[in-house]
DNA sequence: TAAGATTATGGGTAGTTGTGGGTAATTTCC
DNA sequence: GGAAATTACCCACAACTACCCATAATCTTA
């Protein structure tokens, strides 16, 4: 079966080693295109969690920064703390990419590792931040999901 | 893995010795183009902090600079400040830059210095005034910040 | 079901990287 | 021109990282 490239869903469960390593599912190895090189960019997410985005995706993003004018404090700031946690990861020959110890504690992530599809790129939590997030999430207003809809058929 | 050439990310925590040298990070140097012959420019940021480009970067801002007309009072201002600290400085066998004492006054350096990647350039930041201006950054306008957000991420 | 292939996890090792300091060459200043 | 200070270049060591191999668990296929 041939999935769409770079095309990530899905939840998987594995372990973070001593060496602040984690598996990449296989499956998310597999669909990740050529051109990125067995290597992905792991960056702060938005949530308490990691973002892991393929190299070739990650490029259309650092192409978008670069656009942007140092002049603009505003600017500046958004490409520093876009860029500042940013790191690129080749996975090793068992699969697996080496996160950096600021991610880690950023994500909050001990032993356990959850990895989670969410299409253009994937995202790493600790499972307990998750559930924690998970519950926030019910209070959301349901109006805004009505905005969704206009936006989005699913 | 091949990344990007001039295309500089992440945070990188290194000292400044007696000497007044920084290690210039391997990741960051690797992918240094050919043409920018080990030399990177070193000058004062808008912040408090160095801003390191590499040669062949710079020598591109100095044709920019060029073509600004000295009869414009902003213009010779700008161009004066940009051009009066600036100094190319070339990493040695272990892949350190010298930096002047000027500019180390100018971004506050002691011990810790604090490399982070910029996309097309980089800053060398004393971590203590990284923090104060993270600080003040949360006083930024959300609503343009998310714009932007929006803009850029994927 | 059994055998083979793939996948997840742990650990060892050689090469690279960061840091300190030394020495020779160059510049500055009297 | 010569002494002092500065700069550029070199070597050495400790810490770390990328790469390699081994093993156990899981999945695939005949």
């Amino acid at each position: 079966m041939t999935l769409t490239n770079n095309t990530f869903i899905g939840e998987y469960a594995y372990s973070l080693d001593s060496k602040g390593r984690v598996n990449i599912p296989a499956k998310f190895r597999q669909v990740l295109s050529e051109d990125s090189e067995n290597t992905f960019v792991i960056a702060r997410g938005m949530d308490p969690c990691i973002w892991v985005y393929p190299l070739s995706q990650w490029k259309e993003i650092e192409t978008n920064l670069r656009s942007l004018s140092s002049l603009s404090k505003i600017h500046r700031t958004f490409v520093r703390n876009t860029a500042r946690y940013a790191s690129p990861s080749t996975y090793d020959k068992q699969g697996r990419i080496t996160l950096t110890p600021s991610l880690i504690e950023y994500a909050g992530l001990e032993k356990d590792a959850l990895i989670i599809g969410v299409v253009s790129k994937m995202e790493i939590w600790n499972p307990v931040q998750m559930d924690k997030t998970d519950k926030e999430t019910i209070k959301i207003d349901p109006a805004a999901y009505d905005e969704l809809a206009e936006k989005i058929i699913v």
